[in-house]
DNA sequence: AAAAGGTATTATGAATTCATAATTCCGGCA
DNA sequence: TGCCGGAATTATGAATTCATAATACCTTTT
C-alpha cells in the first residue's frame, strides 16, 4: 500500500525551485518565468505564484512588482553580512548547547571530532567538510532552540551556492582545525560563554567571503547590471 | 495629482494582518476564515491566500493542510527560544555598530541615553520605553546590516503580541538602566566585544520571558488544546 | 435517547479566466 | 540608417470557477 502523500503544491513546488536554485540550474539574476516553470512542474500558475511569494520571503528570489521574479543576485556585502549573522548565530547555538546537551551528546560530538582530525591530518578535503559539517549541526541541534535553526537554516540556504566556490589554503585550514580543538576543550568543560565566543569568531565564515570577492560580483556592477 | 500605490494586494493584505495579529484582533490559536477576511478586505482569495502562505513563513501563522490557517499560537518555550535569538542579533548589532558608527551616531545616541536617564529618573514608564526602544534600534541600524534588520524585525513581530503584558520591577528596571550605562561606556569606547556581550546578556529579554510564564500558556496545554 | 451512517453543505486547493501592465514588433518619419 | 510611436503580443495580477476534502446535519437503528 503505497503511502498517499497530502504535501501542498506550494510546498512541493517551492523545494524544487529551492533545489533549482541551490544547483545553479536558477542562475543568481536570471528572470523567472512562470510558464515555462509551470510546464516544468505540470502545474498552474496559482500555486507557483504561492511558491515564489514564499521564496521571497525567504530572500531567495526578488520580486519585481509586475515584472515578475528573479533569482536573488547576491551581492559581497549581502554574503559577508549573512555569514556575520550565521556567526552570531552558532555563537549562541554553543552558549546553548553546552547548557543542554547530554553528556553521551559531548562524547558523540567528541567522536566527530577525531573523525575530522583524522581526515584532517590525511589531507581529505570532502570527508573532512563533511564531519566539520555534521559537528556544526549536532551543537545546533543540541542547542534546542527551533526558531534558531529554522533562522539558521534560511541562512544557510541563502549563500549555499556560493559555499560550493570556496577555497581552503593550509594555513587557513589548519587555523580552522586549532579552532576545532578550543572549541571541543570548551564543549567538555561546558563553558558556554567560551564555546560561544570561539564559534562567533570561527573564521570559517571570514575566510570564504575572502574567497568569494572575486567570485560575486560588487554591488555597483550588481547595480549596473540591473539597470 | 494623488499618488497611485500599485503595490501588491498580497502585501497589502499581509500586511493589515500583521496588525490584526499584533493588536490581538486575531487572537492566538483562532481559527482563520479565508471568507470572512476577503469580505473584511474586500479582495478575492487569491491574494489572501498568498498573503497566508508568507505570513506562514515568517512564523505568525500556521497552516493546517486542507484544514486552513490560524494563528500561531506561542508556547513559553518558543517565546523563550526568540527572546534568546534576539538577545544574540543585539548583541552582534553591538558588536558591528562599534566598528561602522560614525562619531555623530554615538553622540546621537548618547543623546537618547540622557533623555532615558530622565525618564527613568521621573518614573515615566511609557516614555522610558519608548526612548529605550530607539537606543536599540539606533544600535541595530549602525551595524549597517540588513539581513541583521530584517531578521530582527520578523523576530520582534513573532513576540510583538506578548510585550504589552510585560511588567517592570524597580529592580529590574535599575538593573536595565546600569546595563545601558555600560552598553554607553563600550559604545564610546567603540570596544565591540564588550557591547556585544553586555547586549547579549541585557537582561529585557530573560526579564520579560519570566514574567510571561503565567500568561502564555504551557507546551502542554497547548497540545491538549490543538487535539 | 444515543450512536452510527450517509447525505448536504461548506471550506480549501488548484486550474482557469479575465483585466491590465509590460514588452515586442513593425511601420512611419527624420 | 536610426529613432520614435503605436499596435500586437506576451506576461503578470487578481477574480472566478471547478474539484475535492472536511464538516455539519439529518435520518436511521438499536
Amino acid at each position: 500500500m503505497s503511502k498517499i502523500q497530502h504535501r501542498n503544491l506550494y510546498r512541493e513546488v517551492a523545494d524544487r525551485i529551492r533545489e533549482l536554485i541551490e544547483h545553479g540550474e536558477l542562475p543568481p539574476g536570471e528572470r523567472i518565468s512562470e510558464k515555462q516553470l509551470c510546464e516544468t512542474f505540470g502545474v498552474s500558475r496559482t500555486p507557483l505564484r504561492e511558491a515564489l511569494k514564499v521564496l521571497a520571503s525567504e530572500g531567495l528570489v526578488e520580486l519585481l512588482p509586475n515584472r515578475g521574479a528573479r533569482v536573488m543576485q547576491l551581492t559581497v556585502k549581502m554574503v559577508k553580512d549573512t555569514y556575520d549573522l550565521m556567526g552570531a548565530l552558532e555563537g549562541l547555538s554553543g552558549e546553548l548547547a553546552c547548557q543542554q546537551i547530554s553528556d553521551e551528546g559531548i562524547v558523540a560530538i567528541c567522536q566527530l571530532h577525531e573523525q575530522m582530525l583524522e581526515h584532517y591530518r590525511n589531507r581529505e578535503m570532502q570527508p573532512y567538510f563533511a564531519v566539520n559539517r555534521q559537528i556544526h549541526e549536532s551543537i545546533l541541534a543540541a542547542a534546542n532552540n527551533e526558531v534558531l535553526e529554522e533562522m539558521y537554516n534560511n541562512l544557510s540556504y541563502r549563500v549555499k551556492r556560493v559555499r560550493y566556490s570556496k577555497k581552503m589554503t593550509d594555513a587557513f585550514w589548519r587555523q580552522a582545525v586549532n579552532d576545532h580543538e578550543m572549541m571541543i576543550v570548551a564543549l567538555k568543560a561546558r563553558d558556554g560563554k567560551r564555546l560561544g565566543q570561539i564559534l562567533r569568531d570561527h573564521l570559517c565564515h571570514k575566510l570564504e567571503v575572502v574567497t568569494l570577492a572575486g567570485v560575486i560580483e560588487d554591488d555597483e556592477l550588481i547595480n549596473a547590471a540591473n539597470g
